[in-house]
RNA sequence: GCGGGUGUAGCUCAGUGGUAGAGCACUUCCUUGCCAAGGAAGAUGUCGCGCGUUCGAAUCGCGUCACCCGCUCCA
């Protein structure tokens, strides 16, 4: 590992080592040994949570016209999952290479010539040994010592740093095997042995009802997009929303990771904050608008326009999920990945992944994508409801087009059909269709959708804001203070209330006072113990942004000026400054909020 | 899933076959005049879990669970 990587891996570890210390989150299950890839949130990451919950909850619908709430079941009617693709995705029969356990679809292995090499096991200089049977296939017309090379390195990659370098692994006991013809048994890539035929499946599986028979199958949800797209009819339905409006829901999703890793940042069961933004096709919007607006460096996205297509909207909910993240302190160290057109799923128009800083690397905080009407569209087919809309605008405005105008249109349609890259191009006679009803002024609605996780937000806070400075005392002794530099939005405990000392009864009355007074409007803690500067160091590690302290001045021992005021200690800096105890609340409220 | 590593008090860790330890944290009391003060007393561990070897296991072996690292996976 290079210096880097051991200093963020320690990091990390003191990162997690605070949050179980102080109550952020621990190890679920752990008197039993834990259970592999679940977090349980303490006290203090309970708080947080439901900060940055009711940050995003806000911001996504309390303060918006365009927005609705949802809040859907986890458990729902299986046909979603197949409907949506997800069945089928996770339960093809996969095969592990023996080599490097990379995984190939069972189905999609491409016969191969050659002849099987065994090897009875390896070893390096550095002790490492692997002491199990390899078979590798000797590919028509490869040198054996092309191949050599190429299991050593594979080996070696595998086996990560402990075997050292692959040009030092000795292959023990090499034999000739078979000469295999059109043999499916070898990974087309590495040429390993390929193990048993297995279905692989993330979605967590359960059984409604207490049968527990094959029919009683359900999922837990892997996301919780799919209900939105379920419920989508009956939202719109129910709120008289004309499109482009949205549907936004919180809630816990279940995917069976493989590998859960990086502390909470890969987790088996987690919480999404999902929006599906439903717009018009963009064929609707010239219809209406004449013109579907260009995006440019310099277009201004600071409010919806009626000419804006799938591409408008899609930047400007990228610039409004960017602004969230300012909003809670994590605007510097946001990156953006836009996604090829090869990463690109074969539905997605458009996919922009935010990414954050953490210890262990750069990684994804939310996925914007643009998915066209495939959700609805495959609902719709599956359940044989439809999820179009009517739109009374386009109906008028459709009315006044000429054939021409019509036609032109549908050319426009068919030439870009021929030209997608991904998926096949939609035959002419669906394309005539589709119009057939959007000149009608009915259309499946297209879909935006900023999906983001709870828990990897929490994370991103938490490892950004701490914060490790070494300080020595007036003795020389060193010790190391740990400042938690939270958004005061989102930190857990807004303000912490100490009387100066505690063995002076006006003191500790005065603070009791100021404590009751901000209580019922925000998470205050009060503490007496200890001296008042270990006080203000044990918020500092949990972030608490203020501090107030009830002083001999607080009860009017410098005179009537000062009666009433308290010290106000800003965590970042620590500067204090003398407030009026009844200007407290509203100074706080500001900064909190 | 593969390979490597780790697991001892709330936290960080020492302890290599013979009575479980330190620092910090914690509790109580005294003291306290703004940034991890001091004093006194105290509590805290089936040494991740299970099986085995042994007169005796935190220590050795096997298994298992969890976490970390590297692969792999991640619509």
């Amino acid at each position: 590992m290079s210096t880097d990587a051991k200093n963020n891996t320690a990091l990390m570890e003191k990162i997690v080592s605070l949050c179980k210390r102080r109550g952020f989150i621990f190890q679920s299950s752990e008197i039993y040994g834990g259970c592999g890839g679940v977090w349980d949130y303490g006290p203090l990451g309970a708080e947080l949570k439901r900060n940055l919950r009711t940050a995003w909850w806000n911001a996504m619908t309390r303060e918006r016209e365009d927005v609705l709430g949802l809040d859907a079941s986890i458990l729902m009617n299986p046909a979603i999952w197949k409907a949506s693709g997800h069945v089928d995705t996770f339960a093809d029969l996969m095969r592990e290479c023996s080599l490097t356990n990379k995984r190939v679809r069972a189905d999609h292995v491409d016969p191969q010539d050659g002849v099987i090499m065994n090897y009875t096991g390896a070893q390096a200089p550095t002790g490492w040994k692997l002491d199990r049977v390899i078979s590798v296939l000797m590919k028509k017309g490869e040198h054996i010592e092309s191949l050599r090379k190429r299991v050593r390195t594979l080996i070696a990659s595998n086996a990560g740093e402990a075997a050292g370098k692959p040009e030092e692994i000795e292959l023990l006991g090499e034999a000739k095997g078979d000469t295999v013809e059109g043999s499916v048994d070898f990974h087309p890539e590495t040429g390993g042995a390929l193990g048993p035929a297995r279905p692989f499946n993330l979605m967590l599986k359960t059984y409604l009802g207490p049968t527990a028979t094959e029919d009683d199958v359900t999922y837990l949800r892997p996301e919780t997009a799919q209900a939105i797209f379920a419920q989508f009819k009956n939202v719109f339905d129910s709120s008289r929303m004309k499109v482009p409006f949205g549907v936004c829901q919180i809630g816990k999703a279940f995917r069976n990771e493989v590998t859960p890793k990086n502390f909470t940042f890969r987790s088996r069961e987690f919480e999404q904050m999902e929006l599906e933004f439903f717009i018009k096709p963009d064929e609707a919007v010239e219809i209406i608008s004449g013109e579907v607006a260009q995006w440019s460096e310099n277009a201004d996205l600071s409010e919806p326009q009626p000419n804006w297509g799938w591409d408008m909207w899609h930047r400007y909910w990228v610039a409004q999920r960017t602004r969230f993240y300012e909003g809670i302190g994590l605007g510097g160290v946001l990156e953006y990945y836009w996604q090829t057109p090869d990463d690109l799923a074969h539905y997605a128009r458009a996919c922009v992944d935010i990414l954050c800083d953490f210890p262990f690397g750069t990684e994804e905080l939310e996925g914007i994508a643009a998915r066209g009407s495939f959700d609805l569209t495959a609902h719709q087919t599956a359940s044989g409801k439809t999820q179009e809309v009517f739109d009374e605008d386009l109906k008028n405005a459709a009315a006044k087009l000429t054939n021409e105008q019509k036609e032109a249109l549908i050319q426009k349609r068919l030439a870009a059909e021929q030209a997608k890259v991904k998926g096949e191009p939609m035959p002419e006679a669906d394309v005539r269709a589709w119009f057939e009803r959007l000149f009608k002024g009915n259309y499946v609605p297209h879909v935006i959708e900023p999906s983001a996780g709870l828990d990897r937000m929490a994370l991103a806070i938490i490892a950004n804001a701490f914060n490790e400075t070494e300080k020595t005392d007036e003795k020389g002794k060193k010790e190391v203070i740990t400042v938690l530099r939270l958004h005061p939005r989102v930190a857990p405990i807004k303000v912490g209330v100490f009387p100066l000392l505690k063995n002076k009864p006006e003191l500790v009355a005065k603070a009791r006072e100021v404590y009751a007074l901000l209580k019922k409007h925000m998470n205050v803690f009060y503490d007496e113990t200890a001296s008042i500067g270990r006080r203000y160091a044990r918020q500092d590690e949990v972030g608490t942004p203020f501090g107030i302290t009830i002083d001999f001045d607080t009860l009017g021992e410098k005179g009537p000026e000062l009666q009433d005021t308290v010290t106000l200690r800003h965590r970042d800096g620590g500067e204090q400054e003398r407030v009026k105890i009844c200007d407290l609340l509203p100074k706080l409220l500001a900064a909190v909020s």
